[in-house]
DNA sequence: GGCCTGTTGAGACTGCGTCTCATCTGTGTT
DNA sequence: AACACAGATGAGACGCAGTCTCAACAGGCC
């Protein structure tokens, strides 16, 4: 249970390893990785861990500044919570499951440099997501299997 | 006054033209068009509009269904509010002074595609948002101005 | 002017996220 | 193994964005 990532990542940046922690991160892993604060809070409350609303939070919080968590604004106005590798990436979510996937650049670097050279800004941050079905809920799914943007 | 593209696309759609939406047409027009909801209020109660907070969120509800606004969210969690014309674009954002000007597509059409195709997702939806410095921040910036991703 | 329906404001309400503070617990030290 | 201390925690107050309800109001067409 402690070969978690999470807690890997805990303990190297050296954050202490505590109970609440532990418990949180192997929910965190049983959510496959990703979920609103509401659901984790929820099953929480339910599992009798006995952690607390702050902690929850604040441990999100740290994990996001660890680069292991990052959270997501989905078009809808919810806020997800995806687990990641620490490297610059974008996010692929499924708006049927809810599962999502890392992609990586795929040319969009250059599409940036070229925004900057033509508007003249410094471009020094910028967030792409994808939102659609994936392949198995495509497979699942009548509709049309076109892809649009 | 009444010349606002606000107004005249609410009108468009068959909404009344209301004294309170008149009067957050002016506002948000006044904003340079960019604004959080709480400055909105704020100045809609500074400046005694007799415009309710729910009326405020209802126009702005409006508003983005007739893509005459849009919602942001900012890496900081922020939530911004955008005019811009009805048509697929992006945005890039001055995270100094907040100015914010819309792109369009710029390649990343191309980019989406190739994603869908090696990913197997039908990607339905995408947001591209780029956070900087606008050109007048940079020019009052001692800074490094060169462009990076 | 009058009517009808869409719109409005006040304020209750919900829910996320933050903050405070007294208490507790990892963890390095001895 | 016990100690000490800083970091971490939980309970609950708090703040704030956004939603909902409902009675009253006011555009816009007759």
């Amino acid at each position: 249970m402690d070969h978690s990532p999470i807690v890997t990542a805990l303990d190297r940046a050296g954050y202490r390893l505590t109970g609440p922690r532990r418990a949180l991160a192997a929910l965190i892993a049983s959510h496959d990785g990703h979920f609103t604060a509401a659901e984790l809070l929820a099953e929480a409350r339910a599992k009798r861990l006995g952690v607390g609303r702050a902690t929850i939070f604040r441990t999100l919080e740290v994990l996001e500044a660890l680069e292991v968590m990052e959270r997501l604004d989905l078009p809808s106005g919810e806020r997800i919570y995806v687990v990641c590798k620490p490297a610059h990436h974008h996010h692929l979510v499924c708006s049927r499951c809810g599962r999502t996937d890392e992609i990586d650049d795929a040319g969009l670097r250059s599409v940036v440099g070229e925004i900057a050279r033509r508007t003249g800004y410094r471009v020094d941050e910028h967030r792409l997501e994808l939102f659609g079905l994936c392949p198995s809920c495509r497979a699942s799914q009548p509709g049309p299997t076109s892809v649009s943007a």
